[in-house]
DNA sequence: CCAATACCATACGCCGGCGTATGTTATAGT
DNA sequence: ACTATAACATACGCCGGCGTATGGTATTGG
């Protein structure tokens, strides 16, 4: 629900519904409605166990070589709704925006070793994998018509000649 | 409301508290939520008649320099949180979502004819306003801490040069 | 001057969702 | 075989928000 709705349709009664269950039987597991709230984030960010960075962990070769692997993997993935239903609860929700803002810190510092690998000094590998990374949320968030997956792709190579062109 | 809460928080009754008069008032201008609903995209839109495009178009010099410009410009703008919630409404709702597409597109254009006048052909100049506008973007939605002006000019600047070292 | 219209208030019925109090069943330990 | 507990169901009271019906006031054109 929180996917396809955003958090305020997280609500008790349809949830129960949905489960095929009561709500007497939701009260046994939950305090209350903002507690169920209060526990999504952690859920989110452990369902986030990163394939993508285990993806680039078992990739061999150089740091560019880990950044087209990256590139590809995410290119083919499915869009995230819910990523975006997180980013979208985190604007109104400090406490969310904090559990969100570790998660992108994390991804970020992934790029960024990368980046290093290949040359760049932190502060410009800092920068340049900011860049990155959001890039992959602005096409995430302002994903309204889907994209193909050979689009996506040929993206991606446009964006890592862009982002990697000086190194080497 | 809608900037500080979301759509759903956007109630009739509370609405109507907050403006001193009742909600009988309401359903004299409005015919009911949903249509004052459905009036908010057009009513964004409208609010969006672009500083930034007004901006580069009084600003002489060369296609980089107005680049210059525009991020200057946005870098001493405040965070615009009704962009904001207009992007986590436009999750839910594809409506909303077009709507924001169509400002998403009227302002890469800007920055993609800016490229353009640099030297670019159109596919590059398409592909690199794409990464220059989604990193506004990214940095508009995971805004959780705020950021020093000081910082955002840098970032500005690094950015410029970033994306136009290959070019002149 | 008065009636039409614009604008707002009052008052009501309704429903969806919250939380609680209390029952019911199944399972496991002793 | 008995009880404790986990897991669910039933049933209720409450409130916030929606929409409607109706009444009031003020301004304005004829």
């Amino acid at each position: 629900m929180l996917r396809e709705c955003g958090v305020d349709h997280v609500k008790v009664e349809p949830l129960a519904e949905r489960l095929a269950v009561t709500k007497g039987s939701f009260y046994w597991h939950f305090k209350n409605r903002n507690d169920l709230l209060r526990s999504l984030p952690e859920f989110w960010a452990r369902s986030q166990t990163d394939p993508v960075v285990a993806h680039v962990e078992t990739t061999a070769g150089s740091a560019i070589d880990k950044m087209r692997a990256i590139l590809e993997f995410i290119a083919r993935e499915d869009p995230d709704r819910y990523d975006n239903a997180m980013r979208a609860w985190a604007i109104f929700d400090p406490e969310v925006a904090a559990a969100v803002a570790q998660i992108d810190d994390r991804r970020m510092a992934t790029v960024r070793a990368l980046f290093e690998g290949a040359g760049l000094n932190p502060d410009d590998a800092a920068f340049r994998a900011r860049l990155w990374y959001f890039y992959d949320v602005g096409e995430h968030v302002t994903r309204d018509t889907p994209v193909s997956v050979e689009e996506r792709l040929e993206r991606a190579q446009h964006r890592l000649k862009l982002l990697t062109s000086d190194l080497d």
